[in-house]
Formats: C-alpha cells, sequence, structure tokens
DNA sequence: CGGTAGGGATAGGGTTCT
DNA sequence: TAGAACCCTATCCCTACC
C-alpha cells in the first residue's frame, strides 16, 4: 500500500547489518526469515532489504554511487581525463562495520575471458571495430535515458573486454562519428543520425 | 556463481527468435543442440532460454506502453521527450518479430505491431539498426576483395531476415554513410573509414 | 538424472521525495 | 545536487513434475 515514507530505524538497521553478517548480503530472503532478525525487519520486504544495503553503502565504496552517476552525469563532457577518476578503496579502518562490499570487483583474478570478437590484427580493423561497437552500444541502449559519454565508453570496453587504454581510442572515434554526423550528439546524450531521409 | 549479469545481446535474441521459429517453444534443448543456433547461445542453457523467453513475451501486452509513458513524463524538453521514446522503441529491430505465444497475442507470424502507443511510429529506432547491420556487413567480410553494394545490401539481409523492401532504406543508409565519411567508396567497394589513425 | 514450467529471489537501473 | 526510499524488470535460482 502507498503509504508515505518509511525511513529506517536505526533497530532495523543494526538488524540488517547482523543478518548480513551472518548469511552474508545477497541472502536477503535467509535474512528476514531468521527470527532473530525478521522480526525488527517485519515491516520489510527482501527488496527492501537490498535497496538499503546498497544505500548504507553508497557513501563508501562507491557500489551505487559510481554507475548512477554515469547514467546522470551531466557534465560538460568533453575531455574524458575525468574517466581517470575511480572509486577509491574501501577505508580499512580496523573496524567491525559491515558494509556492502564492492560489486565491480568482486573477482578472485580468475576468469576474464577473451569473447572472440571481430577485431582484426591490423590497426584498420580495429578502428572498423570500435565504430561498430559504439554504435552496437547505443543501438542496444535499453535504458529510456539515452546514452552519455562514459555509459557508452564503459558499455562498449565491458561487451569486448577492452582494456583500460582503449578508452581514449574508443572516445575520439565517438567524437569523430559525432563529428562526421553519423551519431548526433545532445545534452551530453547520444543517438544515432536519423538523417538519412535527404540521403536517396 | 557466474559473473554479475549477463545481459542477452541482440544476436542471441535473434538466435532464440529463429530457434523457437523452427522447433517451437519449450524445445530449448533442441534448440541449443541445433548448430545454427547453438553458437550464438553458447553461453545460455536450456533455463536460460526458458527464462529470456518468458519475459520477452512479457513486454508484449501491456509493458511498452507503459515504458513509453513514462517516457512522456520526463519532458524537459521537447526533444529530448522524442529521444527517450525512440530508445525504447529500439527494441524491435527491423525484423520480423518471433514473440512467445501469449493469450493476447495470437498472430501468424507476421509482422508485429504494437498497437495504439503514444511511441511515434517512426521508423528511428529501424534506421539505427541498419547502420549498425550495414558497418557490421563491412567489418565482417573475410574476402580479400572489398565488398560491393550488392554484397553489401545481400549480406545485411540475409544477417538480419529483412524484407526485400528493406533493400532500398539499407541502400540510401549506405550512401550516408559514405557521405558523411564513415564509410568510404573506392571502385564501389566499400570500407570502413580509418580516418583515425591521428588520434592516439 | 535430464528437461521443462512456474514461482520466487536477486541485481541493478531508474524514479520520486526530501 | 545529493541521499534515501521505492519501483521496474531482466536475469538467475529453486522446486515440482514428468
Amino acid at each position: 500500500m502507498g503509504g508515505p515514507k518509511q525511513m529506517w530505524t536505526p533497530k532495523e538497521e543494526k538488524a540488517l547489518r547482523d543478518g548480513v553478517r551472518e548469511y552474508g548480503a545477497g541472502k536477503w530472503r535467509g535474512i528476514l526469515s531468521d527470527s532473530k532478525y525478521g522480526l525488527d525487519l517485519k515491516a520489510r520486504s527482501n527488496v527492501d532489504l537490498k535497496d538499503k544495503w546498497r544505500n548504507i553503502g553508497a557513501g563508501i565504496s562507491g557500489s551505487r554511487k559510481k554507475k548512477a552517476k554515469i547514467a546522470f552525469q551531466n557534465q560538460d563532457e568533453d575531455d574524458d581525463t575525468a574517466l581517470a577518476i575511480v572509486a577509491v578503496a574501501n577505508d580499512d579502518n580496523g573496524e567491525q562495520e559491515i558494509v556492502p562490499a564492492s560489486p565491480a570487483n568482486d573477482n578472485g583474478g580468475e576468469q576474464q575471458i577473451v569473447p572472440a570478437s571481430p577485431v582484426n590484427d591490423d590497426d584498420e580493423g580495429l578502428f572498423t571495430s570500435v565504430d561498430t561497437f559504439i554504435l552496437e552500444a547505443i543501438t542496444s541502449w535499453k535504458k529510456l535515458l539515452l546514452p552519455n559519454k562514459k555509459s557508452i565508453l564503459l558499455r562498449v570496453e565491458e561487451k569486448n573486454n577492452m582494456e583500460p587504454g582503449m578508452k581514449r581510442l574508443v572516445a575520439s572515434r565517438l567524437t569523430h562519428l559525432v563529428n562526421v554526423g553519423t551519431i548526433i550528439r545532445k545534452n551530453n546524450r547520444y543517438k544515432i543520425a536519423p538523417t538519412y531521409a535527404a540521403a536517396e
């Protein structure tokens, strides 16, 4: 029922922290089902727990902040020096504070699988692929708000497992596609140019 | 566990649709075993196919309408609204949609058209896909001689199951990309512009 | 045990309210 | 502009049933 807003009480928050300590983050239903915590959290759903846990961690390592900013950033983009900004490491105060772990780096140093990509070995093939990746990134963007530069770069890199060094390459290629009219930039968001009508 | 979240690529989704078209919904293992589709879906399990098919169908009846409405809410600026809608409409690439049978939806496999919705049926979403298809067609060209117009058109249509009527659309879009500098035409053969070398 | 269907849970993007 | 609470839904997981 759409009541006002249910702010989290310290008691609830403690129950959540304790629950996560025992069950681990992600086991929201399990925490809720445990009478040790469930009673204090009677008014919350598993999704609520998840959301709250995310908020608790918001100011810590940027698990939410990082991604959220990407989607909403409105900066006067251009020059991606800002891209160098990376989430600062968790504050390593020797305390027992239970906080969400950054989901971005839960890689125990294993996988990093390189999928088969149409990238050729010669430079030219590389660049043409970048174009394709960029257009794909924009075309396949499913969110309501169109992607901004950082979102595109992030997606292109993730989808194709590019090395960080490729960022500048992709960025400048994106700029080129804008200059050339293939892609349209408006309000720092990008879409494929619909200007085809006059072509024929 | 696996990775973060494995979003379905357009390619995978197409393989699934085609597979269902041939085997029918529910024959997930059969689709996976068919080399025509299994290769594109090698990262997916039969259960994954089932799940994906389920949520493809979920958006058929009313979901899109809803999305479009949401997009309309954020009317900051005229054109921005249009952009948001385009992003939503991008879901239907320029191909016939094979969708799960649903109580409200029982067409015989003909073109799937979203009923009266606020979404402008300008084919913008379609064109953006065409661009990608064209670049992909050229990029993936493996022969020594670069592709000519006919080869590109043929490949784009085959790869994406386009209707014959789309030929003019693709052709004019190709011309546009040439005019605009993204693609270079020489001796009636096409390549992606390498205009990039100076960037890095 | 292998496969499918269905329900439910989780993750993460996005929105609203303050 | 930021943070907290809430919403939406694609993906993933679990279980019953052949």
